[in-house]
DNA sequence: TCTGGGGTCCTCGGGCCC
DNA sequence: TCTGGGGCCCGAGGACCC
C-alpha cells in the first residue's frame, strides 16, 4: 500500500505570521472576540470576515491570563521559546509572556476539518480519518497517484485545499501509514516528503524514539533506561529481546517499527466505541462540603452526553464515571446496564451508582461521565446468538437446546 | 502559579460458564 | 464428585493520540 498522510496548519490571521501564538485556556468562541471589538474600536463595525484586520496590540496576550488551562497548540515561533502543546498555560507565560493567546473554538475547526476533508475524498476516496487535523489516504488507486512519486498528486491536494479552505497543509508520502506520518514532520509547515522503503536508515533511523507514532513518554523513558535513545538503536536490539522487555505484542511492535515495517490497511469507515463528557472545576471541589455544586455539575454532564448520542444517533449500555482527584490520581467506574439507552436520567441514576463505589475523601478537580458498548439507536437488536447447528453445539449445552 | 477534553486500544485480574 | 482449563465478559487502570 501507497499512504499519504496530510495535516493541515491552522493560521487564521495572516496578520499574526512569524509571531508566537498559542491557542488554548478557557474554552471560548471567536465571536466574542469580534463582540469585543465592537465593545472597544466602535469605529467601524466588526463581522468575522474581518479576521484579517484585527489589529496585533488588540489580541489578548498569554501574561494576561488567569486560570486553569493548557496549550493546545502554539505556533513556530512560540515553540522556539520552548513552548509545546500540553503545557500549563502559566509556565507557557513565564517562558514568553508576550505571546498572543488565542480561544480554543472547536465547533469552528470541526467547520473546517469537514471541508478540508470533503476536499481529500473527492480527489482520493479512501481516506482514513485521524481526527480533527490529520488523515490517512491510501492512493494505490488514485489515477495519476504514482507520478513523481506521488509529488504531483500531494500538490494537488494542497492546493485544492488552500483554494477551499485558506488552510495550509502538510503532506508524506511513504509505502505505508507509520512512515508516512514520520515523513509529514519533515517539511512543515505547507511542506511536501517523500520517504521510500530504502530511506529507513537515512532518514528515519537518526530520530529520537519519541517521533515514532505510538512512543509516549512512558515507553520512551524505559527505551532510555536500556540506553535505547534513537530508532536506529531500537532498530538494532533484537526482536526477542524486546519481546523479554516489553511484552509480546508492544515488544514486537516497536521492533516492526523500529524498522519500518507497518502493514495496517488504511480504514475508511469506523463507528465510535463511547462518548463522554468531563469537566475541570475552577476550584477543587469536596463531594460532601460542595456536594449541591458537585451534584449540579454531575447532572448536566449527563445531560450534555445524553444529547451527544441523541444527536448522533447512538445509545450505550455501559455507563461509567471518571474522576481525577486534587493529587492528579484518577480513577474510573462503570456498570453495564441490560438495556442500551441515551436517556439523561438513567445515565445519571447509573453513574451516581458508580460514583458511590469511589473513596471520596479526597478534593475532587474533574468529573466526567461516560457511554460506551454503543450501538446504533435504530438498528435492529442482534442480542441472541445465532442458533447453532446440531454439530456445532457444545456437550454441555446439546441436551438441553435441542428440543427448540 | 503546573498539568484540558474527547477519544482508542491494550492488559490484567476476577467471575462465570461449559 | 472434584479439579482444571479455556473462553468470554466485565471492570479498572494505563498509555497514547489529536
Amino acid at each position: 500500500m501507497d499512504a499519504f498522510y496530510a495535516s493541515v496548519e491552522w493560521l487564521r490571521y495572516p496578520q499574526l505570521k512569524g509571531l508566537p501564538v498559542v491557542i488554548g485556556g478557557a474554552r471560548r468562541r471567536e465571536d466574542e472576540l469580534i463582540e469585543r471589538l465592537n465593545a472597544e474600536r466602535p469605529e467601524r463595525t466588526w463581522t468575522p470576515a474581518d479576521l484579517a484586520d484585527i489589529p496585533v496590540d488588540f489580541f489578548p496576550r498569554l501574561q494576561d491570563y488567569v486560570g486553569r488551562g493548557v496549550i493546545t497548540t502554539a505556533s513556530y515561533a512560540a515553540r522556539a521559546f520552548g513552548i509545546g502543546s500540553a503545557m500549563g498555560l502559566m509556565k507557557a507565560a513565564r517562558l514568553c509572556p508576550q505571546a498572543i493567546l488565542l480561544p480554543v473554538d472547536f465547533a469552528e475547526y470541526r467547520k473546517y476539518s469537514r471541508a478540508f476533508k470533503q476536499v481529500i475524498l473527492e480527489i482520493a476516496p479512501v481516506m482514513e480519518d485521524r481526527g480533527i487535523d490529520e488523515v490517512y489516504i491510501d492512493f494505490s488507486h488514485v489515477p495519476g497517484g504514482q507520478r513523481e512519486g506521488g509529488r504531483v498528486l500531494a500538490r494537488l491536494l494542497q492546493k485544492s485545499i488552500l483554494d477551499a479552505t485558506g488552510l495550509t497543509c502538510s503532506v508524506g508520502v511513504a509505502p505505508n501509514k507509520l512512515l508516512a506520518k514520520m515523513a509529514s514532520e519533515f517539511n512543515k509547515p505547507n511542506g511536501i516528503s517523500i520517504v521510500h522503503e530504502g530511506d529507513v536508515q537515512t532518514l528515519i533511523w537518526p530520530l529520537p524514539c519519541r517521533k515514532i507514532n505510538g512512543i509516549g513518554p512512558k515507553t520512551d523513558a524505559r527505551l532510555q533506561e536500556h540506553g535505547i535513545h534513537s530508532i536506529g538503536e531500537l532498530a538494532a536490539r533484537e526482536a526477542p529481546w524486546l519481546i523479554e522487555h516489553f511484552g509480546p505484542s508492544h515488544g514486537a511492535w516497536l521492533h516492526q517499527a523500529a524498522w519500518g515495517r507497518d502493514e495496517r490497511p488504511v480504514v475508511t469507515e469506523s463507528e465510535p466505541v463511547s462518548m463522554s463528557r468531563e469537566t475541570t472545576f475552577e476550584r477543587d471541589l469536596h463531594a460532601v462540603r460542595d456536594r449541591a455544586e458537585l451534584g449540579a455539575i454531575f447532572t448536566e454532564l449527563a445531560e450534555q452526553v445524553a444529547a451527544d448520542l441523541q444527536r448522533k444517533g447512538y445509545v450505550g449500555k455501559t455507563i461509567g464515571i471518571k474522576l481525577r482527584f486534587d493529587d492528579f490520581k484518577i480513577a474510573t467506574r462503570d456498570q453495564t446496564v441490560p438495556e442500551y439507552t441515551s436517556d439523561a436520567r438513567r445515565i445519571r441514576q447509573v453513574a451516581g451508582q458508580c460514583l458511590k463505589r469511589v473513596d471520596l475523601s479526597r478534593r475532587l478537580r474533574l468529573l466526567g461521565v461516560r457511554v460506551g458498548s454503543l450501538r446504533q439507536a435504530g438498528e435492529p437488536l442482534h442480542e441472541q446468538p445465532e442458533a447453532p447447528d446440531g454439530e456445532s453445539l457444545s456437550l454441555f449445552e446439546a441436551q438441553s437446546t435441542s428440543a427448540e
